[in-house]
DNA sequence: GCCGTTTTCGGCCCGACTGTTTTCAGTCG
């Protein structure tokens, strides 16, 4: 059972304790320690084998305890029990904006609902209204939210998609004249791979007017709910945007609030209070009521003894302990890249010659490019036969010398990682080229002994430089290969072998956690666009937002080092010389 | 149920908005 498994549970655990009207502490209990495991960086079966599940934050005796219960025997009588004292389809009730714990429960409860559908035949039938607390606008609410839920179907939505659309609300308030700054908050600003909604965060000192106008934007199609601090719409498309705005005076703590994450906020509130102060968007309160106010986070964080922390970190992943240790990261940032390693053109599928690619290279100001179209057994790709892979070396040559020393050239291959492990050219070949990218791109689904083996097997050639997208997941659309990622990571640092960070935000693969775990086993890293087109050298960014997630720093970065680093790297590898 | 630059027991984040209320509960972030 993975991580993800184990965690739902605890997940379950928590929403079946609250419709069950648990009061307290116990429900966060399990929430956090669902969060814990869900983002730790090694397999929870790892961690159990070797009597390490303690370790993991949130986890204490009686939840290590459950967790064992669930490795061992696949099931868990706690939970079990629970769930045939509560209803587990009562559950999905929760998904419904304003449904929550207590409405569940009062709907099961006095009506013996326990599915969406029962509740939508009762909202219809005008039995919600009846209800003690309940009249017909909380039905209409009701009813809506089940509609907006059966639309939306998709959940988070992949940051690629978000981002754009975030650009585009912003823009729009920042042309509004009672605007004095704009900006994204939330997940968005985390760089969270999926987004569930838009935050937004404005400073103005004329609050309703900034309000007034954007319940009127175009791209909003209906307004939940609307004040003088706070507005929470949803957008043409069914996503939910919420838009603060906040006085300029203490836009530090109002930004760092609707950052988030929920539990980093909450980590961050207790350490406050164990200073003897009270931190919400408004500031910091002292016992005696005197407010501090922050207009930037940075005013927040060193009231409370810390450095600022960047937002990608605010996870509640063990980051402000490290803030407090000056442990922080020195986190890789855009500016630090050199160079694209990872990059087709239309020799296979990419869909721009390799002219275009270059000369969009020099634009985006880079030091060097590798060409890495795909190797011949990828015939949907148009993959290189070996003739052609040499003839391309020729016209890169070529254009080198057009180019002269504005930009280093290097010619590679992402080389397919056959079924059995073996490469996709022979070795010989292989040698010829400047880089070696091995990635898999068929037969993603094998058991995973094999598919590990497989990876070990390409992880151990000598010509092997780097490993694109490791998983081989596209967000909401496919999911990763079942793969043991942890000897992985261990292999690919003891064969100096360096692991992509994926750049294509359906892909970022390593993923945050992974990225993590390679940075702790010592890994070399290289954050690549895997560029089908010069436009995609823009998609840098994501995958530098979840490297630093990942708390990755630039000198572990391949195309981060300047091109003598990198070029010396490249030719003490693999039997390589210099020529 | 977890956890300790106050603590192994007694704490555990903070506020906005809405609807159905005569002063507040529920939901959300």
């Amino acid at each position: 059972m993975d991580n993800q498994e184990v965690a739902e549970v605890f997940e379950r655990i928590a929403d079946l304790l609250q419709i069950k009207g648990e009061q307290g502490y116990r429900i966060r209990a399990y929430q956090r320690a669902a969060e814990s495991i869900r983002s730790a960086g090694q397999e929870i079966e790892t961690l159990w084998r070797e009597g390490k599940l303690r370790q993991l934050p949130g986890v204490g005796e009686a939840i290590a305890k459950k967790i064992d219960e669930i490795l061992r025997t696949g099931e868990l009588e706690y939970y079990r029990r629970l769930s045939e004292e509560v209803p587990e389809s009562l559950l999905e009730l929760l998904q419904v904006s304003d449904v929550g714990p207590k409405k569940a429960a009062l709907f099961w409860r006095e009506l013996g609902i326990t599915t969406l559908d029962e509740l939508e035949r009762a909202a219809r039938a005008g039995e919600l209204q009846k209800l003690p607390g309940l009249g017909p606008k909380s039905e209409q609410k009701i009813l809506q939210g089940i509609e907006a839920l059966r639309r939306r179907r998709t959940g988070r939505i992949s940051i690629g998609q978000a981002l754009p659309m975030a650009v585009q609300l912003l823009e729009r308030l920042r042309a509004l004249p009672a605007v004095l700054q704009a900006e994204a908050a939330g997940s968005l600003r985390r760089w969270r791979e999926t987004i569930g909604d838009l935050d937004l965060l404005v400073a103005s000192e004329r609050p309703e007017e900034v309000m007034e106008a954007f319940r009127q934007f175009p791209e909003v199609a209906r307004v939940r709910a609307s004040g003088e601090a706070k507005t929470s719409v949803v957008l043409q498309d069914g996503l939910e945007a919420q838009l603060w705005v906040h006085r300029p005076q203490n836009f530090g703590s109002a930004w760092q609030y609707a950052t988030g994450s929920k539990g980093h906020n909450i980590q961050l509130r207790e350490l406050a209070l164990s200073r003897g102060l009270s931190l919400s968007e408004h500031g910091l309160r002292k016992a005696n009521g005197q407010v501090i106010l922050c207009a930037t986070e940075q005013e927040v964080y060193s009231n409370l003894g810390l450095p600022w922390i960047p937002p990608e970190l605010r996870e509640d992943r063990g980051e402000i302990r490290a803030a407090l240790q000056g442990r922080l990261p020195k986190l890789v940032e855009l500016d630090d890249l050199r160079g694209e390693l990872h990059a087709h053109s239309d020799w296979s599928d990419g869909r721009a010659t390799l002219e275009e690619m270059v000369h969009a290279a020099l634009e985006a100001g880079f030091e060097y490019l590798a060409i890495t179209d795909h190797s011949r057994s990828l015939g949907v790709a148009n993959g290189l036969s070996i003739e052609r892979l040499r003839a391309q070396r020729e016209e890169i040559k070529r254009l080198q010398e057009q180019v002269g020393d504005r930009l280093l050239l290097l010619h590679g291959a992402e080389v397919e990682v056959l079924a059995d492990g073996t490469l996709d050219y022979p070795d010989e070949v292989l040698a010829e080229l400047d880089i070696v990218f091995a990635s898999v791109h068929s037969s993603l689904r094998q058991p995973r002994e094999r598919i590990t083996e497989r990876y070990l097997r390409a992880l151990n050639h000598p010509h092997v430089d780097v490993i694109g997208h490791l998983s081989g997941r596209l967000i909401g659309k496919r999911d990763p290969a079942d793969l043991d990622v942890e000897r992985v990571l261990q292999a690919a640092a003891q064969c100096d072998v360096a692991l992509e960070i994926n750049c294509d935000p359906l892909r970022l693969d390593l993923n945050d956690v992974h990225a993590r775990r390679a940075m702790e086993l010592g890994c070399l890293l290289a954050i690549c666009t895997d560029a089908h087109h010069p436009d995609h050298f823009a998609l840098h960014r994501y995958g530098v937002g979840t490297a630093r997630r990942g708390w990755v720093e630039a000198e572990r970065v391949l195309n981060c080092w300047p091109r003598a680093k990198l070029q010396a790297w490249l030719q003490a590898r693999g039997g390589r010389n210099s020529s």
